[in-house]
DNA sequence: ATATAACGGAGCGACCCGCTCCGCAATCAC
DNA sequence: GTGATTGCGGAGCGGGTCGCTCCGTTATAT
């Protein structure tokens, strides 16, 4: 594959583009697995970076961290549209699921509160959720997840799982793939399967936890 | 309900014994909440309790995690006695796995490699671990839980649902036993479950993941 | 009235973390 | 070749936190 497709800028310019990508994969890396209280320096150390590079970029670890939400939102929309695209409706939701899981960027979720909630958050969000809530719904319609399970429970499902250990090891994979399997078994529709118990998650609540108005 | 039953002692003394109690309650309330790095000044100040009261009993704040991790390996064990005691053996076995979740003290598993392992928590370990796989095994020649999943999926489920959030809400544990649900559902022995994917959970894990010898 | 036991909490020393500042190296303009 | 420009790395500053100690106070016992 030739790496001459795209007009490559030279020096210091191309050095600058590529530390781009290589601190946000980082910091994607980082705050996925330490939690989004790990340490800016951290994540400058494994993009192989200087602190000052990075916040070059970004005045503030805050503004980085809205950057990534946004770029995971992105993420999440584009899992759906690929979900949209399967033949089969059950198939969908569940690669849905597992892609929404492996990403694992909700891992942000529990710095919610602490940081500001931008415009951009909000937007890339909307269609994030709009997106997920046609997934939900095309296999509500054929029938294949069970009634009583709402698109905010599936959020919930990736929200508990996205947290990764601080050093991800190929066996917590293996292990994360079989929790998540057995929840999506446990999604399936069924005629003898217990109703969830208590309400739907609500709407408030994620609005809550982050900092919406 | 009489409080004179057994001998109470009488001013001071009976202070200590009752902070002996406070401490423990709040040790535990706030570890499983904040995670294992919280200031010990929250637990004083949620025990209502001067710092000093706590470091009477425990030099350090070490030995204060270790303990907890004892009481709460003897919960787990007291836990599955009552799920053995159960008529019905899936019944038995749900009901296990909610208490251990509501119970909640597996978030203290984050803390692990960073505490000493003791003998106390060995044998604690040990009993709880004896009983949990008395209470899986009999679902199984029952016939009820599905075949591929071993104790130490159940202890993955129980530790992947033990963490709470900083605030628990009752929405937050209404959602909670939303996800429970569906994960026992996925548990159930049923002939048209998928095959979970990869290979059990090894028991290297746990000794990795604690600090065993 | 004195001795004792338990208490509360201010504060010390040792961290850690976000961010700035500045000297250096690579590239560009001429 | 030479000076200007651009991007780089990382030491270190100011502030905040945390585990733990120390000591003055208060309640009980004799």
């Amino acid at each position: 594959m030739s790496t001459s497709e795209r007009p490559r800028k030279r020096g210091r310019q191309a050095e600058a583009a590529r530390n781009d990508q290589l601190v946000l994969a980082a910091a994607r890396e980082v705050f996925t697995t330490q939690g989004a209280d790990a340490p800016v320096a951290a994540i400058a150390e494994r993009a192989g970076v200087g602190i000052a590079t990075l916040y070059r970029r970004y005045g503030t670890k805050e503004e980085l961290i809205q950057k990534l939400a946004v770029l995971a939102a992105e993420q999440y929309a584009a899992a759906a549209s690929r979900a949209l695209d399967a033949d089969d409706p059950w198939e969908g939701l569940a690669q849905y699921i597992r892609e929404c899981v492996a990403f694992g960027s909700f891992s942000l979720a529990p710095i919610a509160g602490t940081i500001a909630f931008t415009p951009e958050m909000a937007a890339a969000g909307e269609r994030s959720d709009e997106l997920a809530e046609k997934v939900v719904a095309r296999a509500h319609q054929a029938g294949v997840l069970r009634a009583d399970a709402t698109t905010l429970d599936i959020h919930l499902v990736v929200e508990q799982f996205g947290r990764r250990a601080p050093v991800p090891t190929d066996e917590d994979d293996n292990n994360r793939e079989r929790l998540v399997s057995l929840v999506l078994d446990g999604l399936k529709a069924r005629p003898e399967n217990t109703t969830l118990p208590g309400n739907p998650p609500t709407a408030e609540r994620y609005a809550r936890l982050w900092n919406k108005p």
